[in-house]
DNA sequence: GATCCAACTTACAGCGCTGTAAAGAAGCTG
DNA sequence: CAGCTTCTTTACAGCGCTGTAAGTTGGATC
């Protein structure tokens, strides 16, 4: 009976107080520092006292304090990934190879949406707080690359995406350029002659599209065909509805088009409806290539051609870089770019299948 | 010059030593205590203090440590949500929700992916590390309720998701048999009669699906209709190109069904397409249901009606429960229903529309 | 057997902040 | 103006861990 219920004050004890080091190694009958070394698998420690350290630890359940961990070592052992939007289908998947290349090097990730917000974007710079994160991966669409200079602050930083970075911070990317001459290209193959662009945004402060427009006027230029304007079409906002809408302003102004290559998927999945609403048939009447190779083009009816940027390469790339910045690299600013293809599928086969 | 040169030298400074509450409440002449007491706008501080703290932080450029504060306060400020997948629409739609729920209670948010892995679900709850997060909310796929029930630590919890779960953790959840219920009146108000249902997963040892399979079959007795095992669908795994193969072998074998109602957004992508491909009109010959509301299937050709859980809701109830077990509530496992609706578009619409 | 070395182990001072208790200041009361 | 109360501010001991420098031990060396 008191047995039994020692036993319970025992069982209580251990779940309810927190086990911290120094009562594992009181138990132990040895310093702190032994445990500690034992808990880090450090190289010189006797086995016997590495059996009777581990035996005390089982014995208490001891879990480490990170926090505590944290103070001591200053490392944090966590990303930020600032993205515009957590559910934007390019960036979950990005999401997603971040947070397993992450993991692979002993990185946790913390997620912190900016909303296409300027405000939320300095947030991520001018950190009200210290000694969160050890490093922050950032996707900017609003900052400036002089504001993101500027503010740059002390952690270390890896910038992502399309728009003209300042020189000091690392950046990665696709070679935009490249990959939307060869949606042209791959269009030109087809036949295609009177090809879109979709699209600008109204108010797009960053000029992120720049590079994919300037690639696909080169992709022209190369074919020998015309740059005309009316066939660079523009959106009010990022959503497939306000693509959709632009498609369909194009369609109703009678401007022929036979191919439209579009800025990301959500926008060529817009496309692909208003196309369809109006009776247009893809491939056959336009062919449509989308952008990112997101489950969303995967699904879309018809199967969407994207250019496809290497998710995981770029996550990987942005990490080792990072790794490489918090190991305290210093140095200005490397810029890497990582490889794209081109996912064909329905919408704009390769060209044999397109014989009609 | 040499006033110049001081200037820098104040600057560098500033920017490469952290300044700590310490140097701030030197160069105020107070104690750190007052200077803490501003940095937190405790109330009982004489306006003159606060500006001549405030003035020295604002010179020193001090930033609070976080790290020494959850140390010190216990309070880490931070969730873990741990789901299956991040690139789940489903899951990086609710991710968004939970985040910015999060936010408004001033709590930053760790996702944390299972890739559908017991071993990683057994991970979130049996934390190898203490202190990282002030409280987990779950949605497990591979662990079973009693499994659950064992690992409970010491973490607040709330458990997401329709499988049966521990009564000893919250848990939030919509009614998952009145929404299939639901969805089977809608298609049944259509005229359907041969209704399928798409679908159990070879190995799905959660019986996630059960409650849903019970609302379906609820929703075909309630219309005096058979119950055929041939019309409940199943798939080897997950995706959405399983989901088309069930269907496709479906088709072949010549069971006649005229609707499906799918266990998510990703199989009822999966089901469209398969339809397509054999030459089925959608909604015309069968009509379509998927689950989740996500954009995949807004965006699905034909646009897809879908279960709509209200994922808002549901982000909010788990924040504030789990807010209230942060605050120390004790007690049993509290379980929370949060509304649900039917989001109704082309692969199902309302009657009037389908009178072809 | 004294000396030295390498392999282990220990003691303890921080890491930067907050909670507590207690001191100091200012305003009231009779 | 002593005696109280209330409002501000201070001093300092932790929070739990790790890095450093200083032991300790056992054995190899001459």
């Amino acid at each position: 009976m008191s047995k039994n219920s020692f036993r319970l004050g025992r069982t209580e004890e251990m779940r309810m107080k927190k086990v911290r080091l120094a009562d594992v190694a009181k138990v132990a009958g040895v310093s702190m520092k032994t445990v500690s070394n034992v808990v880090h698998d450090y190289p010189h420690v006797t086995p016997e006292m590495r059996r009777k350290v581990q035996l005390a630890i089982d014995e208490l359940g001891y879990k480490p304090n990170l926090t505590a961990r944290r103070l001591a070592t200053g490392r944090t052992g966590m990303i930020a990934f600032a993205i515009p939007e957590i559910d934007h289908p390019y960036f979950s998947e990005l999401s997603r190879y971040i947070a397993e290349e992450a993991s692979l090097r002993g990185y946790r990730v913390l997620v912190e949406q900016t909303l296409n917000n300027l405000s939320a974007e300095q947030a991520v710079l001018s950190d009200r707080e210290a000694g969160l994160v050890d490093g922050v991966i950032f996707h900017p669409v609003r900052m400036q690359p002089m504001d993101i200079a500027m503010l740059r602050r002390d952690v270390p930083l890896v910038l992502l995406g399309e728009s003209t970075m300042p020189v000091t911070a690392d950046h990665v990317m696709i070679d935009n350029v490249a990959a939307a001459r060869d949606g042209v290209r791959h269009l030109v193959r087809q036949g295609r002659r009177r090809i879109a662009f979709l699209g600008l945004v109204a108010g797009d402060i960053t000029g992120s599209t720049d590079q994919r427009l300037l690639g696909y006027q080169q992709g022209l230029l190369e074919a020998n065909l015309p740059l005309d304007p009316q066939l660079v079409f523009s959106a009010p906002d990022f959503s497939p509805e306000d693509s959709a809408a632009a498609v369909r302003r194009a369609l109703a102004s009678g401007i022929p088009f036979d191919g439209i290559i579009c800025r990301d998927d959500r926008f060529a999945t817009g496309a692909l409806h208003a196309l369809r609403g109006a009776g247009v048939r893809v491939p056959e009447d336009v062919a449509v290539i989308g952008w990112d190779d997101t489950e969303l083009g995967r699904w879309a009816t018809p199967r969407l051609t994207s250019i496809s940027p290497d998710k995981r390469e770029l996550a990987a790339t942005a990490l080792e870089m990072l790794g490489e910045r918090i190991d305290g690299l210093q140095g200005i600013g490397r810029h890497r770019i990582v490889s794209h293809s081109l996912s064909i599928r329905e919408s704009a086969p390769a060209e044999a299948s397109v014989l009609m």
